[in-house]
RNA sequence: GGAGAAGUCGCCUAGUGGCUGAGGGCGGCGGUUUGCUAAACCGCUAUAGGCUGUAAAGGCCUAUCGAGGGUUCGAAUCCCUCCUUCUCCGCCA
């Protein structure tokens, strides 16, 4: 939510911003005129509660003073002055609720750094590592080389479940266990991020907060319970959350936050694309990232985030690039975004594999995540940032994809091997065990 | 799932319809005193919104006693619904 502030008094400002991000002008039409007119019911409803309270007062003390007469003749006067005040507060209301449903609908304004565009041809690559690797053989796609095997199994998961689900088996399910624990070291212990193990169902307010409601519902898997409960769709929820409505210590700050979460995604709209595979499925594992910083601190805690994501793939040996997206590209919630992109050479290009945000005080004046400076200044919002680092499963197919051998074996990275009992090689047969 | 108790300004607590538009204590901040500490004493002590105003500030008003409704001229206080926590029983990884 931006600050509602801040879009009256830059307005202009605020509009061009929209306009580059591909925000619906005509919705915005409407501020100016709810916003005036909301400010006047409230100084209106607040004069007529301050003469309320008066003449209540007055007639407490004429009743003490045993003038009842007097009273009850107040009494009629005062009961009018509530029903005005009731009409008042009720056209409040009103005003009051389209205007939260403008703001609540309004995206966060670009970073300046972020290039202006319509979409992801708009975005910059900003960094490469790696040499996608010489195949003197034609390599195969993920699920070739898992099928054959024997530890990726679609066909059955769509038996117990459906579509865009999948089975991990034998050493492709321990790869992937692997791969969760030797993301949480890294940035537990050389990133210095506090490991977290939070709830994987969520409620509403902890979707609004983030921004995922009231938006993008249709996005969520939403259980049946008459509570407002969703599956989480990223840790970046409850992770953002747990300061939620809190007035923290500047001295706390910056939190840094890591969980593993399974992740739970409804792909609406997505139907047709990416259905072969690991790469979009309604359920994947996530390691993430989540920080809550000083605001003269947040882009460069974003540059170190986005780095503890792509130190990732560095020791995973996964050649990448890392891309800024355009101010058309970006999601909902934020202000600067770097997505890296893992190379999958089945499919010869870049694909995302992390997604790197600030979202500046977004978030936090949502889910109102404050801070206090040291001494007697008022709180001030924090800023939110959060990175994927990484989708285990786009990681995992990646592995196999780009470690690949002719025989169709999968030579295990390095780092991975001591999560692996030293395994050094996935191969027909290698995950019976 | 059943039975009971409770949720007040950072913490503890007073408060059963009108000097509570929330009192006290602790903690914190500022000050007085002091060779330095301590003690003592004095003052301050939340958040949000509106109006006004400014170099900053300030001033006036409104709302907030877990949340939302209701009764009333007036609600922390009475009524209803919900949430959370605690205790006991049952069930359970």
């Amino acid at each position: 939510m931006l600050d509602i502030n801040f879009v009256r008094e830059e307005f202009d400002q605020v509009r061009r911003k929209l306009r580059e991000r591909g925000f619906p002008m005509e919705a915005l039409d409407r501020f100016t005129e709810l916003d005036e007119r909301r400010r006047a019911l409230v100084g209106n409803r607040d004069n007529l509660n301050a003469t309320r309270n008066r003449e209540s007062q007055e007639i407490g003390k004429l009743m003490k003073a045993g003038r009842k007469e007097e009273a009850e003749s107040r009494r009629a006067a005062v009961r009018e002055l509530g029903d005005e005040i009731a009409k008042t507060e009720s056209s409040l209301g009103e005003i009051e609720s389209d205007l939260n449903a403008l703001m609540v609908s309004v995206p966060n304004l670009p970073h300046e750094s972020a290039p202006v565009g319509a979409d992801e041809s708009a975005n910059r690559e900003v960094k490469r590592w790696g040499e996608p690797r010489a195949f003197d053989f034609e390599p195969r796609d993920h699920v070739d080389l898992g099928a054959g095997l024997g530890i990726l199994d679609q066909e059955r998961a769509t038996k117990i479940t459906g579509s865009r689900f999948s089975i991990l088996a034998g050493a492709g399910a321990r790869l992937e266990r692997a791969l969760i624990n030797f993301c949480l070291d890294l940035h537990t212990k050389r990133h210095g991020y506090r490991e977290m193990s939070p709830p994987f169902i969520v409620n509403a307010d902890s979707l609004f907060g983030t921004g995922q409601l009231p938006k993008f519902e249709e996005d969520l898997f939403k259980l049946t319970d008459e509570r407002n409960f969703y599956l989480v769709p990223t840790a970046e929820v409850p992770l953002t959350n747990i300061y939620a409505g809190e007035i923290l210590d500047a001295a706390e700050l910056p939190i840094h936050m890591t969980a593993y979460t399974p992740c739970f995604r409804s792909e609406a709209g997505s139907y047709g694309k990416d259905t072969r595979g690991l790469i979009r499925q309604h359920q994947f594992d996530k390691v993430e990232l989540v920080k809550i910083a000083r605001p003269e601190d947040s882009y460069d805690e974003l540059e170190s985030l986005t780095r503890d994501a792509e130190a990732v793939l560095e020791a995973l040996g996964l050649p990448y690039r890392t891309v800024l997206l355009s101010t058309g590209d970006m999601g909902f919630s934020a202000a600067k975004t770097y997505d890296i992109e893992v190379w999958l050479p089945s499919q010869k290009t870049y694909r995302e594999i992390s997604s790197c945000s600030n979202c500046e005080a977004f978030q936090a004046r949502r889910a109102q995540i404050r801070f206090r400076r040291e001494g007697r200044s008022k709180p001030e919002f924090a800023h939110t940032l959060n990175g994927s680092g990484l989708a285990i499963g786009r990681t995992w197919l990646a592995i196999l994809e780009n470690c690949q051998q002719e025989d169709g074996s999968v030579v295990v990275p390095e780092a991975l091997r001591p999560y692996l009992d030293g395994l050094g090689r996935i191969e027909k047969g290698s995950g019976a065990e």
